[in-house]
DNA sequence: CAAATGCAGGGTT
DNA sequence: AGAGGAACCCTGCATTTG
């Protein structure tokens, strides 16, 4: 009943007395949600593994599909080889951050030491003698090792020793994979080839250089493909090497006796669940692959055998733009609506900085937040336009928050922006299809249009055109009284033309506005943004815009009740028509 | 019915 | 005294959509 949840600390190889660690660990945390939120999940993960366990006893009690089941497992043995072509070298640094410190504070070099406050990032190996691991928190540390010594994070100091580094590795790989700052995967073999050095002296040689370099230490692990590099470098860590020879069995015998847990990609909950049904090693992967087969969905299934059986990709992944941003704090509980939504006001400004400093624009936003008592939950909305505005994706949070019928306190509040495209590019792509849509016009080709319609680019080229129209519109109409007081409805404005509020963009689009209304001077007027749309004639280009802009108008309504007042029976409708669409989440909500 | 979407949850540093 | 991060990626599963 009492079991204690924190065993994975004292997994780890080194730890002495690891049940009095567990203790005062354990001690330590008892009673908090969190503990509380952590029994919980570990009884979910029990009784997973018990179903699982009535799922194999019944698949033991049937002959036949045993005997199919060990065939499959069988021919997937015979399919695969070991391929031992490549050498790998991973490389890492040793305790990186905290070595990086005790650069500037030597003294400190006996002392157990860890970077990071709250949670720790990285302990020497003085403090972990204790059981001080990263991702520990603070007080937790504390209670293990009263006389530990933190230092906040220095990430810039960290980043240039990591430059040092990872030019020296440079050197043997030019398309190295770094994951993070104290980490690299290399392909040496060309090196090895051309040089004709010995992979374990060529790697001595690059740890004697780093050392060289950085006053620092980094462990190394070399083997025929990245799994089994890095699971090697922890062999002999700290400041060590260790070499799996290119051959499948030196490659099978390391891995025989190695946990499940070390190998990446298998974490806390996986171990559980396999250690509770008796799979520990690779090996007893290896031999008992068909129970696996019948428990575990086909990815995880195929992960996990193939990793056993030493498997893993032995070439460069091509370099993939990243798919999210995203920005989160934990705070100290808060539970009325105004401070959830101040929250979102904050997070939406921090998330646009770190947007407009990579330059990039975004499509969909992820509302997420982790409840008192750590359950997290998140809802997201696909937005009618790219953004990486503070104030509109402030708005767009606050939706998402009315969706979630946040009704407890919570502790962290995050967005997360995806379906991201480059600003420059975003930009320049408005400004030219909107040249080709004069173009089209011109040739009278709507069904060009048309059959954009759907297709990303299309979504792109629609919202760089209303980017167009509100700059024009905004000298045209007289502008409601509103405008230069009051921020919000600048903003709805902005919202229903999906405009970005950056000074040079203004200009350009300007421009082509200027130039796009003498020549096309004929269009609809939408009933519900009052803007212009170039739909020539084509109703499913009018429907789709006037759905969007109804969409966006929702938020709009809801966030600035006083924006639009010469359209109050218009506004109604779109009332009613927000209310329908609230119930039809809760409903949801509540499934 | 396949593809797309939304959400929960696992993993890593 | 109280106290357990942030930012990213991937998979699985249910539901919606074309």
């Amino acid at each position: 009943m009492n079991e204690p949840i924190f065993h994975f600390y004292g997994n780890k190889a080194g730890v002495e007395g690891a049940d009095q660690i567990k203790q005062v660990i354990d001690d330590a945390t008892r009673g908090s949600e969190y503990y509380k939120r952590q029994q919980e999940k570990r009884q979910q993960v029990l009784s997973k593994v018990s179903k699982m366990q009535v799922e194999l006893e019944n698949y033991h009690k049937n002959e036949q599909r045993k005997k199919e089941t060990k065939e499959i497992i069988q021919n997937k043995v015979k399919e695969f080889q070991i391929n031992t072509d490549r050498i790998w070298a991973h490389f890492d640094m040793d305790m990186f951050y905290v070595a990086c410190e005790l650069l500037d504070k030597p003294e400190l070099k006996d002392k157990p030491v860890a970077v990071g406050q709250s949670i720790i990032s990285t302990a020497n190996y003085v403090a972990r003698k204790y059981g001080v691991r990263s991702a520990m928190p603070g007080f937790v540390a504390k209670k293990l090792c009263p006389d530990i010594i933190f230092i906040p994070c220095h990430f810039e100091k960290y980043k240039s020793v990591s430059n040092i580094f990872m030019t020296i590795l440079k050197k043997y790989d030019d398309n190295l994979e770094s994951m993070g700052l104290d980490e690299a995967n290399l392909d040496l073999t060309e090196y090895v080839n051309n040089s004709q050095v010995d992979p374990a002296i060529l790697c001595e040689n690059i740890r004697k250089d780093i050392f060289l370099a950085t006053q620092l230490t980094a462990s190394c692990g070399v083997g025929p493909n990245k799994m089994i590099a890095k699971l090697a470098s922890e062999i002999n860590k700290p400041n060590g090497l260790h070499v799996v020879e290119q051959s499948p069995t030196a490659v099978l015998s390391f891995l025989e006796k190695l946990p499940v847990r070390k190998i990446p990609g298998i974490g806390n909950i996986t171990e559980q669940i396999l250690s509770g049904l008796n799979f520990n090693t690779c090996k007893d992967v290896r031999d008992r692959a068909d129970e696996l087969y019948i428990i575990f969905t086909p990815k995880t299934f195929e992960y996990i055998f193939y990793s056993c059986w030493g498997v893993a990709r032995n070439c460069h992944v091509e370099f993939e733009d990243q798919l999210s941003i995203s920005c989160q704090r934990t705070f100290s509980n808060i539970s009325t609506q105004k401070e959830f939504e101040d929250k979102v006001d904050y997070i939406a400004e921090k998330l646009a900085e770190d947007m407009q400093q990579e330059e990039k624009v975004g499509n969909h936003l992820t509302l997420i937040i982790k409840t008192s008592k750590f359950e997290i939950r998140n809802k997201s909305l696909q937005l009618n336009q790219y953004t990486n505005q503070a104030k509109q994706i402030a708005i767009y949070g606050k939706q998402l928050l009315k969706i979630m019928q946040l009704d407890e306190p919570i502790r962290l509040l995050g967005l997360k922006m995806g379906q991201l495209a480059n600003e420059k590019q975003m930009q320049k792509q408005s400004i030219s299809t909107y040249f080709k849509k004069q173009l089209d016009k011109s040739n009278c080709l709507e069904n060009q249009i048309a059959s954009n319609l759907g297709s990303k680019s299309h979504q792109i080229s629609e919202d760089g055109d209303s980017i167009n129209k509100v700059q024009l519109q905004q000298p045209e109409q007289p502008k409601p009284e509103i405008v230069s007081e009051d921020e919000d409805s600048n903003i709805s404005n902005q919202i229903l033309s999906g405009v970005n509020s950056k000074g040079h963009q203004q200009q350009a689009q300007q421009q082509s506005f200027q130039q796009k209304q003498q020549a096309q001077p004929k269009s609809f007027r939408c009933p519900i943004c009052n803007n212009e749309i170039d739909c020539k004639g084509n109703n499913t280009v009018l429907n789709k815009h006037i759905d969007r802009c109804i969409n966006t108008q929702n938020v709009i309504v809801e966030q600035s009740d006083e924006s639009n007042r010469n359209e109050k029976g218009l506004k109604k409708k779109i009332s009613s028509k927000i209310e329908s669409k609230a119930q039809k989440s809760i409903n949801f909500f509540k499934k």
